[in-house]
RNA sequence: GGACGUUUAGCUCAGCUGGUAGAGCAUUCGCUUGACGUGCGAAGGGUCAGCGGUUCGAGUCCGUUAACGUCCACCA
């Protein structure tokens, strides 16, 4: 035990210190205690493509709140840390790395780059984890997993093979997005809309049989060359002439029919529509109705095929260009108006999607959604906040098909071999000797791999060894509390949720906690294009982890946005500092062999205040923690440590310490106790500074992180000693507050007379006085006492005479003294009123009515008081 | 078009099941008080967005309006 802390906490050099040894001692592995309840969390795994940003930092911090809180309590708590393979954000990282070399994914084959994609993932893929470490996150690295690891893909399979059997996958053509840049298919919830300026193209469509011609109008003209119909709403008097008959296509000079279709909105544009199955969902679903052909004009990455005649080879928006400038000359262009509209983009690319009809593989969501939101609705999963049941109902009530294939190379392939012989496909968890249907040996395997999803959904259970029925899976799951931020709601949690029931017939967590989103000093969200994201490495340079996560945690509520800034972090900083200065102090107050925090056999009063504050913070902080308000409990932690504790109880203390050369041993350890017991509560939430400073001071135990959460405890409340200090506290204020408004020196010390209902107590709490108060002496005084040259100063416990001669204006100080009685006097008529309404004191709850009869009896002894220094 | 959120001190935000408003930062004044100037003491500053309702009592519940924000849908 070290005899003195350093004049300055040096965040650096003890955090890596300090993480390596928990580490090394194994204090992040669960206790395995089967005689403690589990508590589970498992992390959201990061993509090993990214670099630490606020996003972890944020929802990782809560987690390891909750996981330490838990683990102090008993708990035998698994955190479950892993990354994600990220197959289109990684793929195109590696393609993107490889075109600097002049090389294509076709130049090296399947093979060859998966094995580049490895050796990535060897290279980059640890680097998150170590940046995890530099916060401080508890969470068992030798449990670590990765969404692309043996047992993951063993899971995959299991569950695409089982969905399969049960006819909840299917290969099919449907209109599915599309990115030309990544060359991939993506689901629904991968495409972001934005709102962005585009033109309205009025064109005509001439019959074929020369009668006339139907207007319509587009905003996405290049698509005409793909037209197989032009539909109108049957009711459309304006139209019904036309059902059945043929228009020619401008330019392409194909003959299409004119359907009739309530798909159509008669007031909007001009009531025609254009039909073009292979590049719009509206169309396609028109297109089934109508058995309309589907043709496809567009190639992979975007360019116009060999069905767009003319225009093949040209690119999505030259075509666009040329063509309308084509309708023009040609007189089909009626007109073109400046129209917004929204526009899909790849939410990894930001490339435009292109709606297209392709064959893919689909989960088909309808019976998986319904247990899902059953599971949320009854409650056996809860959101916090709740408000976000409301979102994901209405995204689960209205899902559609999961697009879940990809054509990428990086990511679990789908487990279907297709046969040369017969054609028929076998759908197997390992390969396949041979054709299932035909044994036959010319099996192929489907070239597309999995959504990252699809494995993600699967975390908190793969992880834990399923379809293996392991000990973990067993002891582990399903997991107590996942924290997330809001943003990946659709993306993961909802697809948790089904999968977790679907296969283990158990929801995966009992509550979903969501974080807000960091933001940057002017509210903006941190973004790479923006450049104003913040780096969570620099800030823990500069401030230190503990500093980082105080910032992000306190005075936020579940599911708000953050705002962070460099005051805020600085200001953290500074309380970890202000902590490690009073320990500072406590320590160099302490012998070497002093023993272990213990409560004194008789407290003194100012030990009973500080030790039933305390027993209530604890109380209150374990409520908070219980309903996820964590940053309210350490708020709370935060203004007992500074207020209570440093401002009062050491200030308090310092006399006692000091008290004729003979130190107080009841104040000594009530002071380690209260540390120490302080350091308990708030080390969940700033985990190193508080082993550091526990580490030097008397303790049992190894470590800090395992020392049993406090509980509140009935006996340690001290009602009198409480009430008598605060009767001290408010007098001590009373009296700074009118030598400040004075500018009394602080060197002019001054005799205070003090008249109150108990003299004993100002009388024992001279030295006090002395130290806090500016005071030379305390003398009590019997009624009528008066004093020329004095002010006074009235609490509703005391009245207070200081005599400070020639500093004293007579005037103004009776001028205040009345206004102090005007306010008093105000009080009482407002709280009379209130006890003289009968329906208030009827209606009103007994602590209430209780309350306000003592404000009043404070109020009026206040008042009383006023009115002899007036008098006077 | 639908849903949700926000609107509280100059700024950033707390405020649980309703009982006459709090913090940090900023501002002003004072301070080598033997842990800390990353500090100490004191002070100023709010008709809790507007309107209406429920209630003995509303920042807190209900309705409505406005501004800002987010998500979902996507009438070509």
């Amino acid at each position: 035990m070290p005899k003195e802390l350093a004049k300055q906490y040096e965040p650096a050099e003890a955090e890596e210190r300090l993480y390596q040894w928990w580490s090394d001692s194994g204090f992040f592995r669960p206790s395995g205690d089967a005689t403690k309840p589990p508590y589970t969390v498992m992390m959201p795994p990061p993509n090993i493509t990214g670099q630490l940003h606020m996003g972890h930092a944020f929802p990782y911090t809560m987690q390891d709140i909750l996981i330490r809180w838990r683990r102090m309590q008993g708990y035998d708590t698994l955190w479950l840390p892993g990354t994600d393979h990220a197959a289109i954000a990684t793929e195109a990282k590696i393609v993107e790395a490889m075109a600097l070399e002049g090389i294509t994914k076709d130049d090296l084959g399947r093979e060859r780059f998966l094995e580049r994609a490895w050796q990535w993932n060897e290279k980059y893929g640890g680097r998150i984890t170590e940046q995890l470490r530099k916060l401080g996150f508890s969470c068992d690295w030798e449990r670590q997993r990765f969404t692309m690891d043996a047992g993951c893909n063993k899971a995959v399979n299991e569950v695409f093979c089982r969905l399969f059997e049960k006819g909840l996958i299917y290969r099919g053509e449907r209109i599915i997005n599309w990115c030309p840049h990544c060359l991939t298919s993506i689901s629904d919830a991968e495409v972001d809309y934005e709102e962005k300026d585009g033109h309205f193209w009025h064109l005509r469509y001439p019959l074929a049989d020369g009668s006339g011609s139907l207007l319509l109008a587009t905003t996405r003209p290049e698509t005409l060359l793909g037209d197989t119909a032009v539909a109108v709403h049957p009711e459309d008097e304006r139209y019904k002439a036309f059902i059945g008959k043929e228009v020619v296509l401008p330019v392409v000079g194909r003959r299409i029919p004119v359907v009739a279709d309530t798909y159509v909105e008669m007031d909007f544009g001009t009531g025609v529509v254009k039909i073009t199955p292979a590049h719009d969902p509206n169309d396609f679903e028109v297109g089934l109705r109508h058995g309309l052909p589907v043709l496809n004009v567009m190639t992979d990455d975007g360019r116009m095929n060999e069905n767009a005649g003319q225009y093949a080879g040209l690119d999505r928006y030259e075509c666009r260009k040329q063509l309308v400038a084509e309708l023009d000359k040609l007189g089909f262009l009626a007109k073109t108006e400046p129209m917004k509209h929204n526009v899909g983009s790849c939410y990894r690319c930001g490339t435009v999607v292109e709606p297209r009809v392709s064959l893919q593989w689909f989960v088909r969501m309808q019976p998986l959604a319904e247990p899902a939101i059953a599971a949320v609705r009854s409650g056996e999963t809860r959101m916090v906040p709740e408000r976000f049941t409301k979102t994901y109902f209405h995204w689960m009530e209205n899902i559609k098909d999961w697009c879940i294939s990809r054509q990428l190379w990086w990511g679990h392939r789908i487990p279907v071999w297709y046969c040369a012989d017969c054609g028929e496909m076998t759908v197997a968890r390992e390969t396949p000797a041979g054709c299932a249907h035909c044994g036959g040996q010319n099996l192929a395997q489907d070239p597309d791999s999995l959504d990252t999803w699809f494995s993600s959904a699967l975390w908190p259970f793969s992880t834990l060894g399923w379809p293996d029925a392991t000990a973990d899976l067993a002891r582990y799951y399903p997991t107590s509390t996942l924290v997330t931020a809001y943003d990946i709601l659709f993306f993961w949690v909802a697809r948790m949720l089904f999968s977790g029931l679907e296969h283990t017939g158990q929801t995966p967590f009992s509550t979903v906690l969501f974080s807000g989103i960091v933001r940057d000093a002017q509210g903006r969200k941190m973004s790479k294009s923006l450049g104003n994201g913040i780096d969570p490495l620099e800030v823990i340079a500069q401030y230190g982890a503990d500093a980082l996560r105080f910032s992000l945690i306190t005075g936020n509520s579940p599911g708000n946005d953050v705002r962070l800034s460099d005051e805020k972090v600085a200001a953290s900083r500074n309380f970890a500092n202000k902590l490690w200065n009073a320990s500072r102090f406590i320590r160099m107050n302490l012998g070497e062999d002093e023993p272990a925090p213990h409560l004194p056999a008789q407290p003194e009063r100012e030990d009973g205040w500080i030790l039933s504050r305390l027993n209530r913070l604890t109380g209150e902080v374990t409520e908070n923690l219980e309903k996820f308000e964590l940053g309210i409990a350490l708020q709370k932690i935060y203004d007992f440590l500074w207020d209570d504790f440093c401002d009062w109880y050491i200030e308090l203390s310092k006399t006692r310490l000091q008290r004729g050369g003979q130190p107080s041993e009841t104040a000594r350890a009530v002071l380690v106790y209260t540390l120490e017991r302080t350091l308990r509560l708030l080390h969940p939430f700033m985990p190193f500074v508080t082993e550091e400073i526990w580490q030097a001071l008397p303790h049992t135990g190894v470590s800090l992180m395992l020392a049993p959460w406090p509980v509140f405890d009935p006996a340690l409340e001290y009602p009198d000693e409480e009430k008598e200090t605060e009767i001290l506290l408010a007098a001590i204020r009373a009296v700074r507050s009118r030598r400040a408004e004075m500018n009394v020196p602080p060197g002019r010390k001054a005799k205070l007379h003090v008249e109150s209902a108990t003299p004993e107590l100002f009388t024992a709490g001279e030295e006090f006085f002395r130290r806090l108060a500016g005071a030379s002496a305390v003398e009590p005084v019997a009624g009528g006492f008066e004093l020329d040259g004095a002010v006074t100063v009235v609490t509703a416990d005391c009245r207070i005479t200081i005599p400070l001669g020639e500093l004293v204006d007579l005037e103004a100080e009776q001028a205040r003294l009345r206004k102090e009685l005007e306010g008093a006097e105000k009080q009482i008529a407002s709280v009379q009123a209130k006890l003289g309404n009968a329906s208030f004191l009827a209606k009103a709850p007994e602590s209430v009515v209780a309350a306000q009869r003592e404000t009043l009896r404070r109020a009026e002894e206040k008042a009383a008081l006023l009115r002899i220094s007036l008098a006077q």
